[in-house]
DNA sequence: CTTCTAATTAGATGTATATCTAAATAGGAG
DNA sequence: CTCCTATTTAGATATACATCTAATTAGAAG
């Protein structure tokens, strides 16, 4: 499982982590509601419920339908019935953490070769050598444009060879060069 | 669905609504883990993953097993299966809202009896009756010993007639009289 | 007993977010 | 256009809780 593959999942138990927000979907279960009805039926008031329903939304739980001022909330079956179908498999939880020893030993290639915010050799392995470009890739502002010497700088707050490791980073395609501008890639993402 | 039902399930989304906890339970899949290796891997300190742990074992999704200092967690499978069998079916998520209803309509009765503070009528209707009742009794603390003068003040400050309204709670069990002292029982486990 | 290590408990801090009031938006009726 | 009603948006507040450091507990080894 892809970490944000993972973040759906978080984002959809906290979603339904919030008792106003179970019962609203147990008050839709059974046909729609409009907004005034649920504030009423749950004692909250009527921008509470709104932003409820907007939180239901976004995971595409439930649904409106517009009748003059008046929307009427109805549930949306086929969201819940997805993710109830896979959830809780053993494999599936193995998978929350697939990443998970592959960040701490990146963490400990960093710490291994860095010492009071310096970096003490460029490793030799290509592994670890990544590592420590990414995390210099990093230091840089995406959009930002710096010119040669700000790059050379920056580098070498950390190590005295810039040289090296600039050209390793547009090598590895975390930083482009055009006319002497360089600037930093955007990560895949996440 | 009772009420302490979707306290249960509450619980339960609240708990897994959290990343680190997510990851725990993924890096458990896979075999025992201490707290130490825990913490490595996930880049916490060992408090914080402590406190994770412990509520994971409130919801009985892992057991600990130690040796020496050392404490090695472990997933329950039985735990997660058993909330997945039944957890979104619609009748499920319909009974979430089961007591909503109910409970708006005793609000309602509530704020239809009262004014200013003041109960207005004592309601004819038994089922409304019970609502004022059991709102009135709420008012009194549980454990505290009342004598039959504090209750009759209690009374008089929503309705002239302590008298009566005394005489109900006591045969609806709300309220509870020996030699001249008065104590309030404690309601039905929500 | 003292020291070392692993974990938990206590207490503090910072962040996320549920809720509210007030203001803005927008449809419908006169 | 003005008024009324239903909802959403903006902004403020308060509470819940994830995380940390410091202190405590407890096993193991000298």
């Amino acid at each position: 499982m892809s970490d944000d593959q993972l973040q759906i999942l978080l984002a959809f138990f906290k979603t339904l982590a919030e008792e106003s927000r179970l019962k609203i979907l147990g008050l839709l279960s059974t046909g729609e509601r409009s907004v005034g009805e649920l504030a009423a039926l749950l004692d909250l008031k009527e921008p509470t419920v709104s932003h409820h329903l907007a939180k239901l939304k976004e995971l595409d739980l439930v649904e409106v339908r517009a009748e003059g001022n008046t929307r009427f909330y109805q549930l949306k079956r086929q969201g819940l019935e997805a993710v109830n179908k896979q959830l809780f498999s053993l494999e599936m939880i193995a998978s929350w953490a697939d990443d998970v020893e592959a960040e701490a030993w990146e963490r400990k290639v960093l710490t291994d070769f860095f010492e009071n915010g310096r970096l003490k050799d460029i490793p030799a392995q290509r592994k670890k050598r990544d590592v420590i470009l990414r995390w210099l890739a990093s230091q840089f502002e995406v959009g930002r444009e710096y010119t040669e010497m700000e790059v050379n700088d920056l580098i070498r707050k950390i190590y005295p060879d810039s040289a090296t490791l600039r050209r390793e980073m547009i090598e590895q395609g975390l930083l482009k060069r055009e006319r002497n501008i360089y600037w930093r890639l955007a990560p895949p993402q996440a």
